[in-house]
DNA sequence: TTCTAAGCTTAGAATCATTATAATTTCATT
DNA sequence: AATGAAATTATAATGATTCTAAGCTTAGAA
């Protein structure tokens, strides 16, 4: 699916960020890739289109976005920072296996109880790990020859 | 509350970990202070006790103790990882005003929804972030005079 | 007791993700 | 075309964590 350039410049435009060609390509990039990429995958991928991309963009490019809340920042592992671009809240598993994220839903409001009725909440995230179905599928075949 | 040395020690022999000084000091110091301290506030708080503490051995007991399930680490924000001698799953809420972390109990059977039933998870994270109720206090006061 | 080996601790070096800096480029406005 | 603010770039700096190699402890064997 090819992600509409045209609505990413409203978009970022709408929120006062310029749109210049790295932040809508970076944008771009993230639509076209909800795996939850690292700065690394994002800036590797980029390169090949645009020679002379420096990773300090990619790295300011997601601070920005970050800060207009146009996309969201996982910290699932305190060693490699992912970036989402959907923003509504949702939960994220990740396998110790093969390393993939997974998302789920997550009824948050239903499991907070009223100990944080007078918090201000602005952000929430839900991290499992675990091993995943496929992972786990492998492992028994592994077991059963 | 004085943490009892002698439980501590045999809890980490229980699970054939060498209860050395430095181990049984700093999961002694996890009871006592269960504010989620970070590898520096342990070390330096530490070493005025044990003058020859090394950071590494800070790092390395605190790996230890994670791989036994003796304490919980938190990687609510990618830049400090923060331990929990309370492994129970419970949810942390980190005020970005001032830094604090506060603990919140979720119902976690209650918000997993049947999407993760092929899964198999082995831990559970909850990270809220936003304002605590002291720091919105002193906000409305700031507003007022 | 002395010897030995395994496991722990230590200091410092190495690694690696992220941020800071300063020069250069882009681009809208005059 | 000239101006100037903002964005991009390459590189240096930072800082948390891990690695490494040497020294220390300790329990069991001789
Ligand atoms: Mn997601
Ligand atoms: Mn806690
Ligand atoms: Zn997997
Ligand atoms: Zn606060």
């Amino acid at each position: 699916m090819m992600a509409a350039i045209d609505s990413i410049v409203n978009e970022l435009a709408r929120r006062n960020i310029t749109p210049s060609h790295q932040r809508v390509m970076i944008m771009k990039y993230l639509v076209e890739n909800q795996c939850h990429p690292t700065v690394d995958q994002i800036f590797s991928a980029l390169r090949q289109q645009i020679p002379t991309l420096s990773k300090a963009t990619v790295y300011n490019t997601l601070n920005v976005l970050a800060e207009a809340q146009l996309v969201r920042v996982l910290s699932i592992e305190d060693n490699e920072t992912r970036y989402d671009i959907t923003t509504e809240t949702h939960g994220h598993f990740k396998c110790s296996s093969c390393g993939r994220i997974y998302n789920f839903a997550v009824d948050v409001d239903r499991f907070v109880s009223g100990e944080l009725r007078d918090f201000r909440i602005t952000e929430k995230n839900v991290y499992f790990s675990g091993i995943c179905p496929t992972c786990l599928g492998k492992a028994e075949k592994e077991k059963r020859r």
